[in-house]
DNA sequence: CCGATATTTAACACATGCGTTAAACAAAGG
DNA sequence: CCTTTGTTTAACGCATGTGTTAAATATCGG
């Protein structure tokens, strides 16, 4: 399976995406705190780790007996090279690319 | 489940992503083209058209009695707006993502 | 070394996903 | 009408995915 298929696969169940998200606004967590709030077993979660790691999307690092676990932007670079790719797809006149920015925030220079 | 969690499981299969790629290379095309080739009935071309309509990632037109299939913008962006929400997560320094841009064509005005 | 804490792996049950073949439908044309 | 062509739906079987609980591992601090 490609890198980008595996993706698509990881974050299609609602559980590992807001693993992802949560990640991505807290940064770097233990597995201890991405279990407590998702309402499921460590062993759930843990087997859904596995699966985010496998795909790239995350990884993580001993610390003592933790696993400390953040996003690993390669995985995410597979979506976002493929949409950008055919971004001829989902834009519209009124809805340029450098608009979908102006939306954001800047990026820092 | 979000319209961007369907559109990632819709996309995680790869029949169903080729059927996609197919469509935005070659424009609507009737079921019939897009059950040849994938070695596959036509049985399950039509199921995975299904999902993917589901997903609001296709659409479908009668023609007679063919079904003309092709890309429906809305689904895409989807995810075209996650991944440029999140953006922050893949690029890096050396690649921003108007240089991202630039490595492709650039989209008419 | 022992027990407590953090996390993963194993074994299992159940639901969902995906392919098959056969049947159902719909439009077109003689 | 009746048949042919194009496509979808139904019924079924098998593989995969996801949650559970229990057991295994690993580190830490007496």
């Amino acid at each position: 399976m490609t890198d980008l298929l595996a993706a698509f696969s990881a974050l299609s169940d609602p559980t590992r995406f807001s693993i992802v998200e949560q990640l991505m606004d807290e940064g770097e967590l233990p597995a201890g705190d991405l279990i407590r709030g998702k309402g499921m077993s460590g062993a759930a979660i843990s087997r859904h780790l596995k699966v985010l790691r496998e795909a790239g999307l995350v990884r993580h690092r001993a610390k003592g007996t933790m696993r400390l676990y953040s996003v690993q932007p390669e995985g995410l670079r597979a979506i976002a090279d493929w949409t950008i790719s055919r971004r001829r797809f989902w834009e519209t006149s009124l809805d340029r690319l450098g608009e979908a920015l102006e939306r954001e925030n800047t990026w820092p220079t």
